[in-house]
DNA sequence: CTACTGTGAG
């Protein structure tokens, strides 16, 4: 009860005398307070108590920093881990197998297995645990196969990890707790949600981090409904959520863009005691992003910058934030802020330069007129190994910078949407530009990660127009173009109505086995646009060939006559037509080109989402809500038709593109037009 | 009195 009171060494101190009259040593209380605080406070707390306990000259125990240790890597903090590290072997105590356990475990924990291997290669005495932290154990326990089951995991392989499954009932240990989750996480990480959830139902005991696996399995796996039941079920059985849960819920809301459920998040996060959860923040970052909250998740973001604890991740979710809201010129303001702060801890990696690329995109800046990025592009191409394509980018960058400078990103006054107003703060902008901040690129992007710049650059020389530049840049990339570079490539070449192109696309994309119908829609949108019909018959064919359409959910095509509810569906929609148009609905052709008007306006009416409404309408009850999914994005037409047919039909209509949720209710969209 | 495992933000 003494202990409870005190969480300052001066507090510690105070309480000593009494301490000392109860027969408690004054190291005893002092590391029992030190061990409180690494199991329950911030790790700063943590650090900055062991640090006041070394200002009163108490000799630090082995113990001690075991605490320490793990209290750094349950964050995954490997700066600090390195300074605990420091003062351990300062204080001697490198020799001890608990604490040089605790070391390899936290390089492990923070994905350095180099460093990892290095101190548990010196030990000179192991034991089990010291091979269980770097998940090597001969003769494996329950520990070593829950050690091995992440692994599995991460190479996607559930063959491997299905076998130590058997193993572990061979060794009677999969009913245990640990093992069992170990097990929902393998799973649904191998994207076999369905195992998962038959592990997870079997158990016969659940703690927090069986029902974080399997939420976040969900979450993860693109079930993001499951996940909100998932989550609500856990709640309703009085079972406390930690972080971990949190962050999985609010992926989830972001998913579904549910930002009611998202704001009932964030205030369960202060009630939680979690909003100095750095990690956790992010998360709502990111939500608030996706669900067009961009002040709000500004507001957050400043409120970490102020209290300093902003990591790159938080400037990578606002700066993506930004991005993915068309605020391109502020997603590249605070991006030069970032740059300029000098701070090492926080330069641009490989997922900071996805965003600028869009931002940049959006902008309809020159392609490789913005000097940041073709200067972070060259080395990251030259870090991946890609000297030919770091030297072309190059080039290209040379040539169109002459004309731009640094000009190009510079901030174009008030941008498009009206949540841009939330442009950075001032305050930090002074000596932003200029090559001094390019220069601290060197050596500061990790090699690519995945395909997310590849196809974001793709979408942006495309965007531009420069398809056969973007065809070179495929061509010579270092990695293997995969499935969302060339939807990007095809999705350019919609835009700018290239046959020729979207055929060569689409003959290497479609060799990939896309399992998104999609693609071929497009396609077909690409031919039907050229008037080409038998190729839009083709593409079809090949789809019901390729059995494309999702079985769950009745699929439209533009221009579809083959439902079998097709004369209802057609008979409908001209009905609406005519409703429609007395209301005030002009067909918007813009969408279409190169078309006689009479033909133009038969495309209009035949695109998939008014089918599908039309659909809809004659198969559901009255007044029910019609939800419908689309697989690209909706166009200007067919949005100002639905907002007038919700209008006629008194119905709400729920559509989701690839972009977002269009809630259709009395004539006007959620989306304020703006999508 | 301790260490090793399972969930984790962009």
């Amino acid at each position: 009860m003494l202990l409870e009171t005190c969480s300052t060494a001066a507090e510690v101190l105070r309480a000593l005398p009494l301490a000392i009259k109860h027969g408690l040593h004054r190291e005893y209380l002092f590391h029992a307070v030190l061990k409180g605080h690494a199991q329950g406070s911030p790790l700063e707390r943590t650090m900055a108590f062991f640090a006041e306990m070394r200002l009163a000259e108490v000799r630090p125990v082995v113990y001690n920093l075991t605490y320490l240790f793990k209290a750094a890597a349950d964050r995954s903090n490997l700066r600090r881990g390195r300074e605990i590290h420091a003062q351990l072997i300062a204080n001697g105590f490198s020799g001890n197998v608990h604490a040089a356990t605790a070391v390899v475990n936290l390089y492990a924990k923070c994905r350095r297995m180099v460093d990892a291997r290095k101190v548990f290669d010196r030990m000179l005495e192991r034991d089990l645990v010291a091979w269980n932290a770097v998940a090597a154990g001969e003769r494996p326990d329950s520990i070593t196969i829950v050690a091995a089951l992440p692994a599995c995991a991460d190479l996607g392989s559930l063959k491997a990890g299905k076998s130590i499954h058997a193993h572990s009932i061979r060794a009677e240990f999969s009913s245990l707790v640990n093992v069992a989750t170990a097990l929902v996480g393998m799973y649904s990480r191998c994207g076999a949600l369905a195992t998962a959830r038959l592990v997870f139902e079997r158990m016969r005991a659940k703690n927090v981090v069986s029902w974080n696996s399997m939420i976040d399995g969900y979450a993860q796996g693109g079930d993001a409904e499951e996940a909100m039941r998932l989550f609500e079920q856990m709640l309703a059985e009085g079972i406390k959520p930690t972080e971990v849960t949190i962050m999985a819920a609010v992926h989830a809301c972001a998913d579904l863009q549910d930002l009611e459920m998202g704001k009932k998040l964030h205030k369960l996060v202060a009630e939680l005691g979690l909003s100095s959860n750095v990690s956790v923040m992010n998360s709502l970052i990111a939500m608030y992003s996706r669900c067009r909250r961009v002040e709000t998740a500004v507001e957050i973001f400043e409120g970490l910058r102020q209290r300093g604890t902003a990591t790159l991740v938080s400037w990578n979710a606002m700066i993506s934030g930004y991005a993915q809201n068309r605020c391109g010129g502020a997603a590249l303001e605070l991006f030069r802020m970032m740059v300029a702060q000098r701070n090492d801890a926080v330069q641009p990696d490989s997922f900071t330069l996805v965003s600028v690329i869009q931002a940049v995109a959006e902008l309809s800046a020159p392609p490789l007129g913005n000097v940041y990025v073709a200067t972070a592009l060259v080395d990251t191409y030259a870090k991946c190994g890609g000297v030919p394509l770091a030297r072309k980018v190059f080039d290209l960058a040379a040539r169109s910078t002459r004309s731009t400078k640094c000009g190009a990103a510079a901030p174009r006054g008030p941008t498009r949407s009206p949540s841009c107003a939330s442009s950075p703060p001032a305050a930090t902008r002074a000596g932003a530009r200029g090559a001094a901040g390019i220069r601290r690129y060197e050596g500061g992007l990790r090699p690519c990660a995945g395909q997310d710049h590849y196809s974001a650059m793709v979408d942006l020389l495309g965007r531009a127009g420069r398809l056969r530049e973007a065809w070179e840049f495929i061509e010579a990339m270092p990695a293997v173009a995969g499935i969302s570079v060339f939807g990007a490539l095809l999705g350019a070449c919609k835009i700018h109505r290239d046959v020729g192109m979207a055929e060569k696309a689409a003959e290497r994309l479609f060799l990939l086995e896309p399992a998104d119908g999609g693609y071929h829609v497009l396609l077909s949108n690409i031919y039907a646009a050229a008037g080409m019909w038998p190729e839009v018959a083709r593409v079809r064919r090949d789809m019901e060939r390729k059995a494309l359409r999702k079985n769950e959910v009745h699929t439209f095509f533009s221009g579809d006559t083959n439902h079998p509810l097709k004369e209802r569906i057609y008979a409908k929609l001209e009905e609406l037509m005519e409703e429609i148009k007395a209301a005030g609905y002009v067909p918007d052709a813009s969408s279409v080109h190169d078309v006689e008007a009479d033909v133009q306006e038969q495309l209009l009416i035949t695109h998939s989402e008014k089918l599908a409404i039309a659909f809809g309408l004659v198969s559901s009850a009255a007044g029910a809500t019609i939800q419908i999914r689309k697989n690209l994005r909706v166009c200007a037409d067919c949005h100002t038709a639905t907002k007038f047919i919700s209008l006629v039909t008194g119905r709400e209509i729920i559509v989701r593109d690839v972009q977002r949720f269009h809630h259709f209710k009395d004539g006007r969209c959620s989306c304020g037009d703006y999508w």
